[in-house]
DNA sequence: CTGTTAGCGCTTTCAC
DNA sequence: GTGAAAGCGCTAACAG
C-alpha cells in the first residue's frame, strides 16, 4: 500500500501539498496539482480513513439504528438512506437494534466511538421517551417514531391522521366493531392506536382493541383466539405490515371469507397486499421520501448545527381495495 | 471525552498499563486492573476506534456487499449476520453494490480504506468471473454466488440440484411446456436455468426460457408479453422470489386461474407464498443458516488466513403447495 | 508486573 | 504557493 509520502515523493512535492491536493483545498499551483494527481494514478494511492478520522476528527460516515432490517419499511427507508449516501460518497453503518433497548445502546455507543459525522434512528420507546438531542455528541434524525415533545429533528407520518382515516373508511362501510391489533413497543403503534379511538368515539362506537408484538407470528395466534374467544367482528385492522400479514393468515386459517364474513384492513402497502384475494385496503407510507428527507435532513444538521429543529410529518395515502367493499351476500 | 492518558492518571497508573487492561493481555496485577477499571467507569471512557485501528492496524468491523437490500433473501441473510456479528461486538458496513460493478467497486474500494476485517461478498457476474482472492486485502466469503472454478471460500445453494428438483416436480404433474423466467445479472439465475435445462433434457423436452432482470416489474411484463407471443405453458417458473412476485401479478391481470389453467412455481420462501390464492410451490432457501455459515467462515479465515478454501453447499427445500396441484377441471 | 517511548498515516498550523 | 514539523489517541516494543 503506497502512503502519503510516497506519493509526495513521486510527485516531487512535500506530503503537505498531497493532502491539499486531494482535500480540494485552493493554494496549489496547477502543475503541482497534476503531478499530484498523476503520481496518485501512477501508485494507486487510497488514503487511509483511519488515519485522517484520528487526525481531522471528522468522518463521512453515518450511523442508521432501525428496529428490524427484514421489516420492508425499514429495508426500504434504508434503501433510500444509502442512494443518497452513496451520492454523496458517503458510507453508512446499519444497526439492528431488534426494539431491544440494550442493544440500542450499544449501537448508538458504537456510533459514537466510531466518531460518525450522525445518526438517523428509529428509537424504541424507552430511549424516545426521555430522548434530548443534547445527549449526543453527534447530530440526531429520528425516523418513523417521535411523539410531540420531542424536540428534535425527525421524519414520520401523521399516524394520527392516518389511523382516522383508515377507521373512518370501515365506519362508512357499515363496520361497527372493529378490532384494532396494534404494538405496544414502538411509538408509532400507539399513535395509531390513538387515531383509531378518536375515529371510534367521534362516531360513537366502542373500541375493541389487542395489544400485541408487532410480529407476524404473535398476529395470527392473538387473531385466531380473538375469534375463538369473541363475537365476529365487522373488521380486524392491523397497525403495520408485520401485524397484516399475521391477520390475513389468521382468518385463512379459520376459513373466513373476506370480505363477505368479514373486512380487512391495515397499514404498510407492500407488494403482496396486492396480489392476494382479496387484495388489501391499506395506507401506504411514502418509504422512499421518509428515508431521503430523513438523510436530507441528517446532511443539513451536520452542515448547520446550530439551525432550528425541523420535523417533517409525510401523510399517508389510503389505498382502497376489495378488502373492504362490502359485497351482497350471494 | 476523556483520553487514555486522564484514565492512566486517574488511576495512578502508565497508559501501557490501561491499554494492556482494555486489551484483556495478563501481565497487570489484580490491583493495577480494578483501579484501572475503576477510573474508566469513573471518567466515562471510551477508546477512540480510529486511533486504536491506526496503530493497530486491525478492525473489528466487517463488510457485507449485497446485491440488493430490498431484496427479502439478502435482507435475511443481512439479518443473520448481524446477529452473530453482534455477538462477536462487532460492527457491520451494509452496502448496496445494485448489482451495478462500479457501485460494487467503489464500496469494495471503500472497505479496504477502511481497513475492514473481512468482507462477505455477493458477486456481480462481471467480479465473479474474475474473482482471486488474492485481488484483495481482505479476506472475502462469496454468499450466493459462486462458480466451480472460484477458488475462494463461499456459501452457496446447490441451484443446479434445486432446479432440476423443482423441474421434476413440475413434469411429474404432468407439464411438458414448463416457461422459465430467469435473471441474467447473477450466477445464480444462470445455474437455476442450467438445472432447468438439464432436467428437460432428461426427460426430452424442449426448454422455453425468457432471459429477463431479475425484478418484479421486469418480470410481470415478461410473462405478459409472453403469454401474448406464445401458446399458453403448462407451468411457468421463477428463477427468484422477486421474479415469482411478478409471475404472480401477471397471471391475476391476464385472468389465469391457477392451478386450473396453468401452474407456478419458484425459488424463495416468502411469506407471502403461503398466503395467496393458491399458495405457491417454492424451493426454500435456509436463509439464516447461509449468513451464519458466512459469518462463520469469515471469522476462522480471520483467524487462520492460511486455511484451505472451504466452500459449504447448501440443499434447497421443495415444498409442495396447491400451484402445482393439477385439480379436475370443474 | 510496569513505565517510557516511538510511531501508525494523515492534516494543519506556521514559517518561508 | 510550498514545506517542515507537530501532533490526533492509541498500541506495542523495549527496558527496567
Amino acid at each position: 500500500m503506497a502512503r502519503i509520502s510516497d506519493v509526495a515523493k513521486h510527485a516531487g512535492v512535500s506530503v503537505a501539498t498531497v493532502s491539499r491536493v486531494l482535500g480540494g483545498q485552493s493554494g496549489v499551483s496547477d502543475a503541482a496539482r497534476e503531478r499530484v494527481l498523476a503520481a496518485v494514478k501512477a501508485l494507486d494511492y487510497h488514503p487511509d480513513l483511519a488515519a485522517r478520522r484520528l487526525r481531522s476528527g471528522k468522518t463521512d460516515t453515518l450511523g442508521l439504528v432501525v428496529a428490524d432490517i427484514r421489516n420492508p419499511y425499514f429495508t426500504e427507508i434504508s434503501r433510500a438512506i444509502e442512494d443518497v449516501a452513496y451520492a454523496n460518497r458517503m458510507r453508512v453503518l446499519l444497526c439492528n437494534s431488534d426494539e431491544d433497548p440494550e442493544k440500542e445502546r450499544f449501537y448508538l455507543d458504537m456510533l459514537r466511538d466510531e466518531n460518525v459525522a450522525g445518526v438517523i434512528l428509529s428509537p424504541t420507546l424507552d430511549l424516545l421517551s426521555r430522548f434530548r438531542p443534547a445527549d449526543f455528541s453527534f447530530p440526531v434524525v429520528l425516523v418513523d417514531r417521535c411523539t410531540p415533545e420531542t424536540e428534535a429533528d425527525a421524519v414520520v407520518l401523521d399516524n394520527i391522521d392516518a389511523a382516522q382515516r383508515l377507521i373512518r373508511h370501515l365506519i362508512d362501510r357499515d363496520c361497527r366493531r372493529i378490532t384494532l391489533f396494534h404494538g405496544t413497543a414502538s411509538a408509532t403503534g400507539l399513535q395509531r392506536l390513538e387515531g383509531y379511538r378518536s375515529a371510534l368515539a367521534a362516531a360513537g362506537l366502542t373500541p375493541f382493541t389487542q395489544a400485541i408484538k408487532s410480529t407476524t407470528f404473535a398476529a395470527r395466534k392473538a387473531l385466531l383466539e380473538h375469534l375463538r374467544a369473541h363475537p365476529l367482528p365487522d373488521a380486524v385492522v392491523a397497525s403495520s405490515g408485520l401485524i397484516l400479514l399475521g391477520l390475513v393468515e389468521a382468518l385463512r386459517e379459520a376459513g373466513l371469507q373476506c370480505p363477505r364474513d368479514i373486512l380487512i384492513a391495515g397499514f404498510d402497502d407492500q407488494p403482496w397486499t396486492r396480489i392476494v384475494t382479496p387484495d388489501i385496503t391499506v395506507i401506504a407510507q411514502p418509504t422512499a421520501d421518509i428515508g431521503r428527507s430523513a438523510i436530507e435532513l441528517l446532511l443539513a444538521r451536520v452542515a448547520q448545527p446550530g439551525q432550528a429543529r425541523r420535523c417533517i410529518v409525510m401523510r399517508g395515502e389510503l389505498i382502497v381495495r376489495t378488502s373492504t367493499c362490502r359485497v351482497q351476500n350471494t
